[in-house]
DNA sequence: ATGAATTGCTACACCGATGTAGCGAGTAAT
DNA sequence: ATTACTCGCTACATCGGTGTAGCAATTCAT
């Protein structure tokens, strides 16, 4: 399915479409027209993703799990239309994205106060390290890499726990 | 510098370097010449942090600290030539690529065996997020984000620790 | 069966990037 | 001063991707 990259010629598209060029032409009168749709089409499955976990009227820490694996189900489904929306070329998307990150700013910060997050933690940073682990997350499950669950479950771990021994000294 | 990405034109290059466009096609007469050369040297740099960190004979923890570092430097240095190198195409740079691998999964395996990871650890799954987390600090090392020691302090702290508080609870 | 709609196909014009050639100006070495 | 070298510039050929037009074949509805 389609390549995966938006920087694919419209004969790779028209090829993994099954259809001819010309046809996917008159579908979408330009190329920049094809990955407008696309984008916002993926910008609304992702909105749809983080909406539907309340991520403000349940605990921090389910809420996290659920948005981590709701996110993780549209990015593993749809992984070939999710690579770099965040161009800020396309304004819908840009909105989704900016709202979608202060949803995720909220929560961590939810979280930091109930105490699942440590009380010096860098949200800022923590919010970044969230977003990579789904990244990688999410590449693992498009090559058939176990369910939504599952890896939420290993993100979430990962995310607050790290990978140190309980035991072992720490840096600084 | 070089617009970062390898799908600049050549115009692009050349005006960033402040010559003629006709001028850099003197000095690399196809465009894959050019990008071959910096591939080349970027991962000869990428071998050299790694390498100069000896990841074999010192203990885990420091190892770990120190090839941190290393790269780090080289990659907020030189973060412009190092936009996904690994794409295979480029012999020694997919060999770095895998002999730096090896090095980390070592490390990793050492690392765990001293008790610095938990004896439970995807080695695997900890790697890739150990990468997750190099990139997203080179990404703020190159936007004037603190000196790389600082930087692989923050990775090296995540990686082992994450964010969650001690006494929080934990999914499964 | 007739007409409408869709599709595949070929052909073509257009544009941007690539690569080459040659000329003239500047510069350093002797 | 002459020579050799490099660079900037213009011009041109080429190539691949884009977008358009038109025609034939197919399908579907009535």
């Amino acid at each position: 399915m389609f390549a995966a990259n938006p920087a694919a010629t419209m004969e790779q598209v028209a090829q993994a479409a099954g259809v001819a060029r010309t046809t996917v032409h008159r579908r979408f009168a330009t190329r920049e027209a094809l990955v407008e749709e696309l984008t916002g089409w993926a910008a609304r499955r992702f909105a749809e993703a983080v909406e539907s976990a309340h991520t403000d009227s349940t605990p921090p820490l389910v809420a996290l799990y659920q948005v981590t694996a709701n996110v993780l189900r549209v990015k593993t489904n749809w992984w070939f239309a999710m690579s770099r929306t965040a161009d800020g070329a396309h304004p819908e998307a840009a909105r989704v994205h900016a709202e979608v990150r202060d949803d995720c700013e909220r929560l961590l910060r939810r979280a930091r106060e109930a105490g699942v997050l440590r009380p010096d933690a860098d949200l800022d940073w923590t919010r970044r390290v969230y977003y990579a682990l789904i990244h990688e997350a999410a590449a693992e499950g498009a090559s058939g890499g176990g369910d939504a669950e599952a890896l939420a479950t290993r993100v979430v771990d990962t995310l607050l726990r790290g990978f140190g021994s309980p035991a072992a000294p720490v840096i600084a």
